[in-house]
DNA sequence: CGTTGGATTGGCT
DNA sequence: GCCAATCCAACGC
């Protein structure tokens, strides 16, 4: 016996992307974080770790960003040097969170926004009230949830090995990679800036999970 | 200082 | 398909 470890794909190592990867335009970065992995470490219990299947690029000469009417409080952070998370409050209730890319003062970032959970999916379901694994992550404000990410994390550096990361994983392959309109948005949304893993079951659809007759 | 609406989600019709 | 939830940033006066 090798391994006790579950009939998943191997993980790789658990160790971070480095800030070159960031420092790249958001539609550089985007496409690229697709099958790479999400590790969230806590003082307590193993990492979670998901598969980022689904993100979107924004930047400062986009109606779409909050950056593009320029730096507040708010997104002061997507202003700052990539490699570092930006976490927002919408909606009243729901945390979204990005990685900042580009270069310092640029105010690009890429929203990670579904992911395939791995390991630790009972504490995910803890934290978000349900436990269907295809709740869990799909969906930006969800992932966040069951991530434990909200305001206290906005600015963390996601180039350490500590809170929150993102290791190589695997790469999806180029021709799985699918390019959409972003979601939920009014304006630009000629722009195809969201970047998906084709037929993936955690992508988040604009009306995922619904029950479908004879589905 | 008042108003508006949002990079969402879940529940009901 | 429709809408409430529920905070707060952005903007206009």
């Amino acid at each position: 016996m090798i391994s006790s470890a579950p009939p998943t794909r191997g993980l790789g190592p658990l160790r971070p992307l480095r800030r070159a990867f960031y420092a790249r335009s958001s539609l550089e970065v985007a496409p690229d974080l697709l099958g790479r992995l999400l590790v969230r470490r806590t003082e307590e219990g193993e990492p979670l770790v998901a598969r980022i299947v689904e993100c979107e690029a924004y930047r400062e000469d986009d109606p779409a960003s909050h950056s593009f009417r320029g730096r507040t409080p708010r997104n002061a952070v997507m202003f700052g040097p990539p490699g570092h998370l930006y976490v927002y409050f919408t909606y009243g209730m729901h945390y979204c969170m990005n990685v900042v890319t580009g270069t310092e003062g640029a105010g690009s970032a890429v929203l990670l926004r579904a992911a395939e959970p791995l390991r630790g999916l009972d504490r995910m379901a803890a934290a978000r009230g349900v436990h269907d694994p295809r709740r869990l992550c799909t969906g930006p404000a969800r992932l966040t949830q069951a991530f434990g990410i909200a305001r206290a994390q906005d600015g963390i550096d996601v180039t350490r090995p500590d809170a929150l990361f993102i290791a190589p994983g695997t790469l999806a392959d180029a021709s799985a990679i699918q390019a959409a309109p972003r979601v939920g948005i009014r304006v630009a949304t000629e722009q195809p800036w969201r970047f998906f893993v084709r037929d993936d079951p955690f992508v988040s659809a604009p009306r995922p999970l619904r029950a479908r007759r004879g589905g």
